[in-house]
RNA sequence: CGGGGCGUAGCGCAGCCUGGUUAGCGCGCCUGCCUUGGGAGCAGGAGGUCACCAGUUCGAAUCUGGUCGCCCCGACCA
């Protein structure tokens, strides 16, 4: 994009739209609206400006934390530049909505917002200040709102198959809001931030954040008695788990380690085997806590009394949770709750208790499928949009009720819906790309058609005019290159910028009669007879047109059959 | 916030180690000629606080210290 000459860099994570670059910016948005308003939704527009003090109603001042870009302003007040807006509108509905009979309503709105990103990146994907296309439902009802759920999620479908992104929805963490349902839209592309888990046979499909692993009943092995005793080997220095495994000559699945994360402010232990990573959603739901972050090692030294490296759950102090695949192994390495110290051959449920069992990490290639139990897969994917159903979190802590018919107060109950309009233009393009340049899709390109007129003579002129006219009248947006330049040059940067369609009128071709239409997707162009070039050229685009929207309307129509189904 | 790299013309870079003419090169830009169906050629030209601040030195793009900015890896990312 940059190299088209669309964006151009002014700091890390702050871009500006150059003309053609806004022009797609915009040719998204006005999707997402004409998909919105659709869907039943109603557009209104926030003050990304707020005050801090609607941040500290709702709890959330502290959860954002150094996200949240904060600045005071003359007065001394203190102000908070919006990074989502349920604040905001939680504050509109309780204001505004006093009846069951003004329920179910859906409010959206296009703007900017901003996070204070610790580490913008990947050109556009991650920056400072975005815009967003925020809805947020409210009802009276959980029927109501999976209703208003659907009708969101099926919009987002809409949006994404017209702007031609291969898009799978899966399952999604919904962090330590709760909610009983999140879905993330994913592009899988390689510059993708998220790591998506799925099943290839049955079509599960997960963030890893999210992703549950099937659990596959293995004999676990007998806690035999008589087995010999663990026993204590030195260690000395060997802390991380590559380490110790190297000293003593075991694989690092043979190993576990024991993490101590600090859960609504109380330490408590997760044991892990070596090679597997810890999930904190998991470890939150396991410990039933609200918040949890890995404890530092002062306080890690202060709840168990044991330096970080050698930690383990024999005779460990705090609360315990193991991860299932602990239970299935005999005997395991782990550390040995003193300095220099680890145990080899400590036998899971003998030398320590594995009766909280819980699925702790994250998932794998080659995992069991929660549903079907095939061997699951991971790519990488790109997030554009994220459905989430929010039940009261906001409306029960800013007081946001309704009266239901027999007058009694009730707290709304809320969905909120997110699109990051600049991914779309960034996952179009990952998605559509050669060594030429960008291919765009036909509804987010910045112009449809360029007309290449290769010389400056009074009949390629005249002819070139007179398709324009005919384009224009029609209400499409045509770029004509009318430089004084080689047509190599404009051959390429027409590519380079991806318009799909390619009109060349030159001189050679006129003289038969002649000018030449290209796709940009397609390898080869083809001559059309100059007489009423205009109109072809209109019936080509139409006729693409009706084929995406055909093809839109198949798609939306086997979603339905699948719903049913 | 940790680790690494880089700041020299609009863009991409060389020069720095080993201080010393007027700081170069490619692309782009301007003028003219020529050329015109896949990034032509020739000739001439404009364009620089060498990121910033301080220090060492007769002399600093070059050496030293600090500041700022950007990029990459990691931590983080309801």
């Amino acid at each position: 994009m940059l190299r088209a000459g669309m964006i151009r860099q002014l700091g890390a994570g702050a871009y500006t739209y150059l003309p053609l670059g806004l022009k797609v910016l915009q040719n998204a948005v006005r999707i997402v609206r004409e998909e919105m308003d659709a869907a039943g939704a109603n557009e209104l527009l926030m003050p990304a400006l707020q005050p801090v003090e609607l941040w500290k109603e709702s709890g959330r001042f502290e959860a954002y934390g150094d996200m949240l870009m904060k600045l005071t302003i003359s007065g001394n007040h203190h102000m908070a530049l919006g990074p989502t807006h349920e604040e905001v509108i939680t504050d509109v509905v309780r204001n505004l909505v006093r009846s069951y009979k003004q329920l179910p309503i859906t409010l959206y709105q296009i703007q900017t917002k901003f996070r204070d990103e610790a580490r913008p990146r990947f050109g556009i994907v991650r920056t400072r200040e975005f815009l967003m296309k925020d809805a947020y439902s409210f009802d009276a009802n959980l029927e109501q709102l999976n209703a208003s759920y659907n009708a969101m999620y099926e919009a987002y479908c809409r949006i994404y198959d017209r702007c031609g992104l291969p898009y799978v929805v899966v399952e999604a963490e919904s962090g330590p809001i709760g909610g009983d349902s999140s879905h993330e839209f994913m592009v899988p592309c390689s510059t993708g931030e998220d790591r998506v888990i799925f099943c290839p046979s049955c079509g599960y499909a997960a963030n890893q954040e999210r992703a549950e692993i099937g659990h596959i009943k293995k004999e676990t092995p007998e806690p035999a008695a008589s087995a010999a005793a663990y026993e204590s080997v030195e260690t000395p220095n060997k802390r991380t788990i590559r380490d110790v495994c190297e000293f003593l000559g075991v694989p690092e699945t043979a190993s576990a380690k024991l993490l101590v994360f600090v859960a609504d402010d109380k330490p408590v232990a997760a044991l892990i085997r070596g090679d597997h990573e810890a999930n904190e959603a998991k470890l939150r739901r396991a410990f039933k806590a609200t918040t949890i972050a890995p404890a530092d090692p002062a306080i890690i030294q202060k709840a168990t009394g044991v330096p970080v490296g050698f930690l383990g759950p024999v005779a460990i102090k705090i609360p315990l949770v193991v991860d299932r695949a602990i239970a299935e192994m005999s005997t395991v390495v782990v550390g040995g709750n003193a300095v220099d110290v680890h145990f080899k051959g400590v036998v899971p449920g003998r030398d320590f208790p594995i009766t909280n069992l819980h699925d702790l990490r994250n998932a794998e290639v080659g995992d069991a499928c929660p549903r079907c139990h095939s061997n699951m897969e991971v790519k990488s994917g790109l997030e554009i949009g994220h459905v989430f159903k929010l039940g009261t979190k906001y409306s029960k802590a800013m007081g946001a009720n309704y009266l239901d018919e027999k007058g009694t107060e009730n707290p709304v109950i809320m969905g909120c819906y997110g699109i990051g309009i600049n991914r779309i233009v960034a996952a179009a393009i990952e998605t559509g790309n050669d060594a030429n340049g960008i291919i765009w899709p036909l509804e987010l390109a910045p112009y449809q058609v360029t007309l290449v007129p290769l010389q400056a003579g009074d009949e390629v002129v005249r002819k070139t005019d007179e398709i324009e006219k005919v384009l224009t009248d029609a209400g499409i947006d045509v770029l004509v290159d009318d430089r004084d330049l080689r047509p190599g040059v404009k051959f390429k940067d027409a590519d380079l910028i991806g318009i799909p369609l390619r009109v060349v009128i030159g001189e050679r071709g006129l003289k038969d009669g002649n000018i030449e239409v290209k796709w940009r997707t397609e390898k080869d162009s083809k001559n059309i007879p100059a007489d009423g070039a205009g109109q072809a050229v209109l019936a080509e685009l139409q006729e693409a047109r009706a084929k995406l929207a055909s093809e839109c309307r198949s798609r939306i129509e086997s979603r339905a059959a699948s719903r049913k189904g």
